[in-house]
DNA sequence: CGTCCTCTTGACGGCTTTCAATAAAAGTGG
DNA sequence: CCACTTTTATTGAAAGCCGTCAAGAGGACG
């Protein structure tokens, strides 16, 4: 047990070597706890630290010049957060927790001496990066071209997808910790709006809601509502050379 | 003169040592042409491609359920395209000629030979992918909150820095070689929309245009109405440690 | 010279936002 | 545990932005 659901999950992908695991440990630095609606890096800050997401969820967003925020991704247990900052020296997005979290802080020099020594872990990393492009590619695509009913039912989908992929026992019930406005800043949306297209959902029997608490009850028909592809269960990590 | 684009871009960003000069002519293999319109790659087709471009533009995008194509990025001569085969081994993105183009092919596994013996080389890859991840967010916000006006907009700027980039005596002046339709299709518009923004855009001596010449006549204002930020500018590669 | 693609413009309709008001829930301090 | 405040959820009505439909003009290309 290493204790870290980072390393866990990168194991989900890779046998990984004793090396490799105790690179991962040592990456890992101090320790931090938010409470929700903290805002923990604002863009334009100077910062060159990496977050793993222990527990609790967090949002990373930018703010547009007439005050309005889009949320770009919902950021779970496992995630490694930030590696923008090997590209820039002032943060390009703010980071914000979603629920109570807890973090671990990684610096850039760490991650730097990391891909010296492991190869594979850098392309791994990568490889985590890629389909979190792709994931905002989707994202994209949903904003621009499909209606709000739509984008409303492929966040819960995206969202429940990468829950399975942390905890395999999750059915299709889960807790989205998230406000109507906080959906509405995701999807391009306003609050209201939400609102009623949830309802609208609701309505039609796709998903059940009491609160916070979802089910989803026809996940083909959300599924094709959504225009919901499903890229985590595609990714492929067996060609990389094994080592063990 | 090594004769690559992609070799002299990532010089800009890094005093390259002679091994990692040779080791990148030795990524590129079989140089390909295509004729503008082709379809170079499509969604599903199983591929593990990758390919730099030489000259001309490619764009990248998918198709959604209902038939309507959403452009997610512009590749223009120099960049790198398509290391999301490090992750899927199906393509999730299609690839069709914007321009005529010569490209270059990239084979996975020459890119995780280099990785394994180019660490800086695999950081800077990296970190170009995560300008252009920090660069399709904020397309993301661009489509999810701002006006049609301000999309063109800040599409157009968008564009013009980038050719800033590879083009270092770029003016204000440019050719965009797109058709109405295919603006539309990166920034979420119908054709018939677009035409009317960039008309806006032009009577407000934002813009000239003729044919596909644009040029930027006021571009602070037109900064202003796009609620641009030119994230190209603040790349810094300078904590990379220097091996020459 | 004809065909196809792209550009252009107008009118109408629908989806989403905005504005407003109330209810419900959550957080705070005593 | 309760009173109070703040945040969040909910619903209705009106306005606005953009899409859809339609028709014609201009250009590229065979």
């Amino acid at each position: 047990m290493t204790g870290s659901c980072f390393v866990e999950r990168l194991g989900h992908y890779l046998r990984l070597t004793d090396g490799e695991q105790s690179a991962l440990s040592r990456l890992e630095g101090q320790e931090r706890v938010y409470r929700r609606g903290t805002l923990i890096r604002q863009e334009h800050e100077r910062s060159s630290e990496l977050f793993v997401v222990h527990s609790g969820w967090l949002l990373k967003f930018v703010l547009l010049n007439d005050g309005t925020r889009q949320i770009l991704r919902l950021h779970l247990p496992g995630e490694l957060v930030g590696l923008s900052c090997l590209a820039f020296p002032v943060a390009v997005e703010s980071l914000c927790a979603a629920t109570d979290v807890r973090v671990s802080v990684v610096d850039r020099t760490a991650m730097w001496e990391l891909f010296a020594d492991h190869p594979r872990l850098a392309v791994l990393i990568s490889m985590l990066e890629q389909v979190e492009r792709v994931a905002t590619g989707d994202r994209l695509a949903s904003v621009a071209r499909s209606k709000a009913r739509a984008r409303v039912a492929a966040l819960i989908l995206d969202t429940i997808c990468r829950l399975r992929l942390i905890n395999r026992d999750t059915e299709s019930s889960f807790v989205l910790p998230l406000t109507q406005e906080e959906i509405g800043d995701a999807t391009g949306l306003t609050a209201v709006h939400v609102n009623r297209m949830v309802r609208s959902l609701v309505d039609d029997g796709l998903i059940r809601r009491s609160g916070h608490h979802i089910t989803i009850l026809d996940e083909p028909r959300l599924g094709e509502v959504a225009g919901f592809v499903n890229r985590y269960a595609a990714v492929d990590s067996t060609w990389l050379p094994s080592l063990s």
